[in-house]
DNA sequence: TCCTCCACTTTACATAGTGTAAAGTGGAGT
DNA sequence: ACTCCACTTTACACTATGTAAAGTGGAGGA
């Protein structure tokens, strides 16, 4: 693709993801994001084949813009399992905001698109292997609670630390940030996290 | 309106909520709601305004069907409020099958369609008035854990029993439907229930 | 029995959006 | 000067929602 291509590439997703999140999928033609991004109706055919293809390259541009690793880095640098917890619900919670409106949209839409749905079972499965691997590595210091297996335990959390938690807590309950990140905490830890061993006397 | 009129009007509801949950909002047009009611598409909008209307009303008769207060009979009959939660988290988890489909088209679609939004805004509330009544009944038993208030304790649990919990670790994981009360269980106790005072010895 | 009402049909139309097709334009690179 | 190609312009096919209005047929009341 020539250097011209790629930047009204960029434009239109730029101009897509503005519209997109603005006035959701429905609220916006692509008459009208070819318009915001200064080209005509057809040129976004020679860029995306579908308007669905357009929401998902938007959500996957939003990705790369938003930049994860960087949120989860203090993650893996963690001292131990419990710290690496509470730093991925810190990270979690700084993430969130910066994607819900992608998320929500994308999560609204795989219904009916399967690119939607293929998109949204990525992200998924993304952060679920991410959180496999946290609880893996707490069941291995021990600190996993009784009564809990890896897998489930992972299940579990995974869909704690979902966009819907954020949603319900944050967009709709109009929890400040902090209560979110602490409340999650605090149940992270009450409910998988062994309790430690007696203190010697 | 007449014996015939509502009797048509029902028929419109049943054949739209097959269809859309087989096929989705969109994977469905009037026309063939009407067909499969046994009426041209002229007639559904002698009963609804619009094909959003007619979602809402699909949904609403819906609930109606199932029954939600026989559900939650137990949950108001037990001996206290301990046992209410672990009721109400089976009544959850009996609900939630039946009305996952309605549930989510309407979640999908509240970003288009304020009769939507406001049909999932009350379907939220009556929810969160349900478990705000159980944790203010916990918090008066002395029962609710150590560091949480009413109010947050009712957010943090109203979202863990929301349709979505439900959808990920059912739906999307595949939990027996017995794993998840038990494990949802687990958490609340683990949670937000106070644990009892040392047994005197 | 006749009349009226009304639920529903039929036909037609306006509007809006997605996606396809194909000829034309203008500028950048060789 | 030639070519390529990204983009424009115009046009069309299709599908859906929603509106409008005249017509039909049967049930119920006078």
């Amino acid at each position: 693709m020539s250097t011209k291509k790629i930047e009204t590439h960029r434009k239109i997703l730029e101009s897509a993801f503005r519209l997109l999140t603005e006035r959701g999928y429905h609220g916006v033609g692509l008459e009208e994001v070819a318009r915001d991004a200064g080209l005509s109706r057809q040129a976004v055919y020679l860029h995306f084949n579908s308007k669905a293809d357009l929401l998902v390259a938007t959500a996957q541009y939003l990705d790369s813009q938003v930049g994860t690793e960087e949120f989860l880095r203090p993650v893996f640098e963690a001292k131990d399992a419990v710290q690496a917890m509470d730093r991925a619900v810190e990270a979690y919670a700084a993430i969130e905001p910066l994607i819900y409106d992608a998320a929500i949209m994308i999560y609204a839409q795989r219904g009916f698109e399967p690119a939607a749905e293929n998109a949204w079972q990525d992200r998924m499965e993304f952060r679920r292997q991410n959180v496999l691997r946290g609880i893996t590595a707490l069941e291995a210091e021990g600190m996993l609670a009784q009564g809990w297996n890896i897998e489930e335990a992972s299940d579990f959390v995974w869909s704690l630390l979902s966009i819907h938690t954020y949603e319900y807590l944050v967009r709709e309950r109009k929890w400040p940030i902090d209560r979110f990140i602490d409340r999650l905490r605090q149940v992270l830890h009450a409910a998988i996290v062994a309790t430690p061993p007696k203190p010697a006397d």
